[in-house]
DNA sequence: CTACTGACTCAAT
DNA sequence: GATTGAGCCAGTA
C-alpha cells in the first residue's frame, strides 16, 4: 500500500483512484465518496467519477464496484450499454434492484476502515 | 483567464 | 421525507 493523503492535488489522482478501485474485492462494493475522503479530499467525489471516467483505458478497474453514496448505478449509462454494470456486479454476487445495490450497507467496502 | 460541466455530497427548506 | 441549492476539484471550451 502506498502512502498518499500527501501528493493529492493532481497528478497521479486518477492513478491513485484506480488504485483504490482495483484493491475492492470482488462481491463488494465503495462510493465514490469514500474512495475521495481515503485520498484525503472528501470532497473530491466527483473527480472519483471524472477519474472512472478516465479509467476506459484501464481494462482492470472494476468501475461498477463504484456506486454513489445511496448505492445506487449513477455511473452505468457510462459502460457500453445501461445492463453492462448491473450484469457484472451480479456476476459477482451483488443483487442490483432497480439500479441500486441490494444490501449495499451491508456490501460497502471503505478502503480507510477495511484496508487500513 | 473566465465560464460551464460532471459517474458526487451535504445542508437547508 | 422529498426537493432544491450550494460547495467541491479537475478538465475542456
Amino acid at each position: 500500500m502506498k502512502s498518499y493523503k500527501i501528493n493529492i492535488r493532481r497528478q497521479d489522482f486518477y492513478e491513485m483512484v484506480w488504485d483504490v478501485v482495483r484493491m475492492i474485492p470482488s462481491g463488494r462494493v465503495t462510493t465514490y465518496g469514500h474512495i475521495a475522503e481515503y485520498l484525503g479530499t472528501k470532497r473530491a467525489a466527483r473527480m472519483v467519477g471524472y477519474a472512472m471516467n478516465a479509467s476506459h483505458s484501464q481494462p482492470t478497474i472494476p468501475a461498477h464496484r463504484v456506486v454513489n453514496r445511496k448505492g445506487m448505478l449513477t455511473g452505468k449509462h457510462h459502460f457500453g450499454s445501461p445492463d453492462q454494470m448491473k450484469k457484472l456486479l451480479e456476476a459477482e454476487g451483488v443483487q442490483v434492484l432497480n439500479d441500486q445495490v441490494v444490501g449495499f450497507d451491508k456490501l460497502l467496502w471503505i478502503p480507510s476502515k477495511e484496508l487500513l
